[in-house]
DNA sequence: TAAGTAACTTGCATATTGCAAGTAAATTGT
DNA sequence: ACAATTTACTTGCAATATGCAAGTTACTTA
């Protein structure tokens, strides 16, 4: 497995943590490809680019390119494929599980999104148990996901007796 | 205290809550505000445009905006000065410091930041004391600074006679 | 009442994004 | 062996967003 690219010297704005971290993944598709890496289990090009979000390709590329030169991906091609190259998160990529944990509760809590009720109140009660297992299917390459994709919410419940209103 | 606007209903890519997350304040300097109002004690236009990372003035009436709509920031004009405009985090707002909390001590073990060692391991080591203690400031408006504003870090140390060498 | 100040707005040059088409390398089907 | 696919990108271009400098408006202070 070799490294997307160097660490880039790309323009730093403040020594704080919090902002060097924007400065790394302050888009807004950077963290759902970590996500992708770390909980669904995507590992290719063209599945980021057929998953959920629908990013551009020059952006995907690019998008890549920086989490890489960042050291928070890493790339390697396929053993059985040779187009295929699998991203992989390094450790300091997965090291971000816990943000991803808390910002997810967070959401689950404050906006209207597509993650079940239960679902979210285990990933409060056992964070530790949930991170763990993040961990283990990291080092183990296990592509199981761990949350599925999420449907859009439409911001006036309870309207269609089956359907999902608009979209 | 009014909010500052009311829910905007802006495109959403998907209903993962880390997507909905990133479509509220994925950018580069959302979370800035939202850190110096969490953690740094500030609250006006002026003291936001002039801290650390100089934010341009357009950028940053549209963020307070966009997080007004959002509920995570509201406004009210200053009882003492009625051309100032203090803004506050909601309860939304600073149920976000466990992920910049999370943030905050990924990126001090994970680059080069300005946040010194010792400081990085207490808030660690005490994790809930540091959150009791924002959730305090913020009930109370005590505007104390939590962090310091850190210096940017050079990327190639080892320069100054009494430095620390690559941290 | 003149001279700040604070919080924005406006205009404009320069990125960055999104979208639709390509393209090159590896693989598969015949 | 060779054409058709598939994969991981690039390229071109229009639409946005950002950064910078210079206003503007509502309050305050001298």
């Amino acid at each position: 497995m070799v490294p997307v690219a160097a660490k880039s010297n790309a323009k730093q704005r403040s020594g704080c943590p919090i902002s060097i971290s924007l400065d790394l993944f302050g888009d807004r598709w950077s963290l759902l490809i970590i996500r992708d890496l770390m909980v669904r289990g995507l590992r290719t090009f063209s599945e980021f680019q057929h998953a959920g979000e629908k990013i551009a390709t020059n952006v995907l590329a690019d998008r890549l390119r920086q989490l890489g030169a960042a050291g928070l991906i890493a790339a390697e091609r396929a053993a059985e494929d040779g187009r295929r190259i699998h991203y992989r998160l390094t450790p300091k990529g997965i090291a971000l599980a816990p943000v991803l944990l808390e910002l997810f509760i967070w959401a689950a809590h404050h906006e209207q999104t597509g993650a079940p009720c239960a679902f979210v109140e285990q990933m409060e009660r056992d964070r530790e148990a949930i991170l763990a297992e993040t961990y283990r299917r990291w080092e183990q390459r296990d592509p199981t996901p761990l949350i599925p994709p999420f449907k859009p919410q439409t911001k006036s419940p309870a309207k269609s007796p089956k359907g999902k209103g608009k979209r």
